[in-house]
Parts: C-alpha cells; structure tokens; sequence
DNA sequence: CCGAAACATGACACTTGATTCATGTCTCGG
DNA sequence: CCGAGACATGAATCAAGTGTCATGTTTCGG
C-alpha cells in the first residue's frame, strides 16, 4: 500500500520554498474543506495557483502531503500549547489554560484540524503516532504532578494512561463541539465548567473526595 | 452533491431481506477494514457473493449504505447502553456500567464502529445527528441526576451541555485507544480508574470538594 | 400452476482524477 | 553574465471504479 520512502528533499532556492509552501497552504484549504476525496491535485494547484506536474516536484502523492500537514499541525499545537501554559500555577491551572488555547486554536485553524483528524482515515499510522506522542508528554506532565500532590495519586497502574487519554478526549471533543460546530460561543464559560469537572469531578459537593 | 432523496424501498420479499442485510454486513465489514475510499462496490459485493448490480438494488450509492450503517450503530449501541445502565444504582453508577458497556461494544464491533467515525467526512450531516441525538438524551439524564441532587449543580448555564460532551469525548477516546487500539487490556481497571476521575476529577483528596 | 412483479446478473460505457513527461524558463554561484 | 541545476508547465496517459442496462431467474398471490 505505501513504501515508506522518504520525503521529497525540501527545495534548494527561495522560489522553491514558496511554491512549496503555497501548495500545502493550498491543500490544507482544500482537503480541510472539502475533504481528502474531493480535494483533487487539480484543485489543490488551481487554488495554490500553480500547474498540476508542479505538485509532483515536492511531494510524492495525495498522502504524502497529508502527512505533512499533520506534522506541522504537530508541530504548531505543541509550541501554542507550550507558550500557554508555560506560567501556570499548577497541574490543575495548565489543564485551564491549555483547554483554554486547544479550543482557541482550533478556531482559528479548524481546516489544519480537520486535516489532522481526517489522517486517521487516510494514513493511520501518522494519526496515531500524532497522539502517541501527545499522550507521552502529557502523562509525563501528569505524573510529576501526582508525584508532586498537585493531583490525586491514582489507585492503579494504568490511572495516569487512563486520565492521559481521558484528557485528550474531552479536548478534542470540545474542540469538536465548540470549536468547529459552533465557533461562536464564547469559550470562558465552556472553559470554566470543563475545568470544574476535570477538578473535581460529577460527585456533589456534600460527599467529601474519597481517602486513600 | 447530494439530493437528499429518501432512501430505496425495503425489499418486498424474504429473498429481497437476505440479500440486502448481506450486502449490508459485507459494507460493515469492508469499510470498517479498508476505509470508505478502499472499499469499492466491486469488494463489497464479491464479499457478500452477489453480483456488481444487485448492489443498486437496494442502495443508490457507497454513501447510502454509509449512511444506513450509521443509523444502525445507533439503534444497537442505544439498546446496548439502555440494557447495561437499566439498574444503575444512581447516576454515577450509570456512568460506570454505560463506559464499561461502550468499551465492551467497540471491541465487539470495531468495523461498525469505524465506520461511523469515517463518517464524519462522507457524509458529516448524519454523522453529527448520531451524535447530537445521543447528546440529548445523555444531557437529560444528566440534568435530572443535577435536580436529584446525585451529581454536583454546574455553576453556569452551559455546565449540562459542556458535561455532556466531555463525557462522550471521554468514551470515544477510551474507545479509540482500548478497544480499537489494545483490544487486550482487561477492561475492568481502566474502567475503575475512568470511574474514579469522573466521580471526583484530579483534585487531590485532602482539598475539599468546592463549596457553592 | 401461471404470470406479473421482484430480484439477480455481469459486461460495459463513462467519469474522474492521479501521475508522468517532454519541453521550456528561471536562479545563482563562479 | 553563463551554464548547470532547479523549477514550472499542462497536455497526455492510464488506472479504477461507479452506475447502467438488457437479459435472465425466482417468488408468490390468485
């Protein structure tokens, strides 16, 4: 199905480096849009304003720009998230401020977002090692907190893998949600509930949370 | 793109049912596997053993079968949940046996499954009824357990509607990592630890539940 | 047991769109 | 300011697969 060549080596002049951007600006338009199936190098090139062979000098195929989309989509989250959560004051204040950034990032790039999770129909491996390594980071972060008492220690083994993906899963169901369906409700509220919830959870305040 | 044209007449005899719920679990199977675009009309037919043109039959195109599948997703997940969440002992209770019951689906029925997240890009209007109709119905019950007193009040107006979507973010992320990706791991720790995060969020037990 | 309706067949006409390639044009180091 | 890459073009090639149809076969009510 796919031989895992490499990827076309990236241009040698500057003129290169900007038709090539222009295509994958293109096609991260159009296949977010429209969707990997109808998205067709033709219309990828007329929007990106070259001829259809000029897509061929940079990337391999269809796929092979796909995936490079989900890199770079990779790749941009990380670095906003980062940024965003860098001064917070605890575990539980980056899990606000990095909900708070997914949901505004997805709003302002929901075409990249779409191409990201649409990858998992075209090219599976890349969209599962996309949040293979998310979850890595992610369960790293949570640990130290755990370890640190900013959050509840967990009463097996597989709590941290469990919440890691648990946390993943409300974010992009939120990003879903609010983010691509309904991009106009403001987000602090929606922002303040989910972090109430991922706090303390749906038992009533009267139940004290239960000891070790 | 798409006249939105009622779906074909039920076959008129015994025969007519086979063939067609044939050709359905033959889609199921292939685009479950191979994915929408894999999956010609050509795979599906050989692999219901019927020729190329009984297929148009019963449906007028990939994408009314799509479409078939989905709805059917629901009605047997929505009967699944129903049966397994009849004699929860409160809300919580209900989460508990309703997450372990989803993930006991998905691994019974990864092609079905997958198919209705690949419809998100074949036919997105179906896609996002599956899940705003089971929306819904998880908001109500959600809401009434709030006015039991069972779970905690939300603070503000859009508390119900956020919960309702972390938590159907929740099971479809589990899903997609347990059941489909690591179909092996006992369920019953990660539905405990699930469980515990939802009931009480990652707030460490020393620190009070907030207080209105 | 008959005939009309229902169902089944599979070859094929047609679209569609990905990829190639022979032929230029531009860039830039020397 | 020259020539060897590098880059660009777009028409032509080619593969795939959808949906149709003329031709049988089966079902079943009367």
């Amino acid at each position: 199905m796919s031989p895992r060549k490499r990827p076309l080596p990236p241009p040698k002049t500057g003129r290169g480096e900007i038709t090539r951007r222009k295509i994958l600006d293109a096609a991260q338009r159009e296949i977010g849009r429209r969707g990997f199936a109808e998205a067709s190098v033709a219309t990828i090139t007329a929007e990106a304003g070259v001829a259809q062979g000029t897509f061929y000098i940079y990337f391999r195929s269809k796929e092979e720009v796909m995936r490079e989309l989900v890199l770079h989509m990779g790749r941009m989250l990380r670095h906003h998230l980062t940024e965003a959560t860098e001064q917070a004051r605890g575990r539980l204040d980056a899990e606000r401020l990095g909900l708070r950034a997914f949901l505004g990032f997805v709003r302002k790039n929901p075409d990249l977002y779409k191409v990201v999770e649409e990858s998992q129909f075209v090219d599976e491996k890349v969209y599962r090692q996309y949040y293979t390594e998310f979850a890595k980071s992610y369960r790293i972060a949570l640990a130290a907190a755990e370890k640190r008492g900013e959050i509840a220690a967990g009463r097996n083994g597989s709590t941290t893998e469990v919440r890691t993906w648990m946390l993943m899963g409300i974010s992009v169901f939120l990003g879903q949600r609010y983010g691509l369906w309904d991009p106009k409700t403001p987000l602090d509220p929606i922002v303040e509930a989910a972090t109430a919830m991922i706090s303390h959870g749906l038992a009533p305040a009267t139940a004290p949370a239960r000891t070790k």
